[in-house]
DNA sequence: ATCAAATAGGTGCATATACACTCAATGCCG
DNA sequence: CGGCATTGAGTGTATATGCACCTATTTGAT
């Protein structure tokens, strides 16, 4: 018989569980970014922005699991910094978000950083544990509807 | 020959992931919370905040995970709605946080939101699952440090 | 007793996050 | 063609998050 854990104690809460370890984690990566300029909810914007090509806000945002608006306000700075830019297109409803060759720049430039980091993280979980995590994380965001 | 995920690949990122986990399962607790006017993170912090008792502002920030200043204005919503209390200890430089038979009602009230949104979600990921990412997000806790 | 170091907290600033509401452009139906 | 539903995006407001810097109190060493 395998030991369960309690799902009724409020010591087991789902919610409060991952944003203590997304708090820790996230001071780590952006610790770890700062000589490269970006925090790391910019720097995984921008990698993902390189990765979808020049995707209207609306795409990037569902890509991101975020909301529309937080989306909007979250581009601003990298906006500010000239890395990357909003344009409309025919459809003058849509605006195309664009990696500027800046933000490819500092992407590049903000690589080792992260690799280091990401390494450590995974060295301090264990590669087995580590691998395990990221798998539960993303069937959680497959399987996980917000009624 | 087990197939690891590739640690170098920025698509692995760890601190993405999590967040984009986060993202998604704070907006099922804070919606699943509304009608007892909470958001999760307060729900978490009077949840917490019975368990420790009442704790000085520093040992409460550490038990969440949490910057002391960032706890600070987190107490604010708390403290408007009389649900908690900042008192100064005999040391005045110490701040007793304390939860106010209001906040303990709110909280009661709470909990029938609660739990049926932890119940759903662990039925989301199934029950196995569920109990891995836990643990596996303890252990993040326990071993990644800032540096 | 004095004064520097250590400890506990708060503020200014910038970013992250989402909901309710609003605006603009497009599509569609008669 | 005209008006309404649909779609894409931005703003106002509130909360969440942490760093750099500041103040107040206590401790401790001489």
């Amino acid at each position: 018989m395998t030991m369960t854990r309690d799902i009724n104690n409020i010591t087991n809460c789902t919610n409060s569980k991952l944003r203590k370890a997304t708090r820790l984690v996230a001071q780590a990566f952006d610790t770890a970014l700062q000589p490269a300029g970006l925090k790391s909810t910019q720097f995984t914007l921008l990698a993902t922005l390189r990765a979808m090509g020049n995707p209207p806000l609306t795409k990037l945002a569902e890509a991101m699991v975020m909301d529309r608006t937080t989306l909007t306000r979250n581009l601003k700075p990298l906006i500010n910094k000239g890395l990357i830019q909003v344009r409309s297109e025919e459809d003058r409803r849509v605006k195309q978000i664009q990696l500027m060759p800046e933000g490819e720049q500092v992407l590049a430039e903000a690589m080792p950083y992260w690799l280091q980091v990401q390494k450590r993280v995974v060295d301090q979980l264990g590669e087995e544990r580590w691998a395990q995590l990221l798998e539960d994380l993303e069937v959680a965001v497959d399987v996980i509807k917000v009624t």
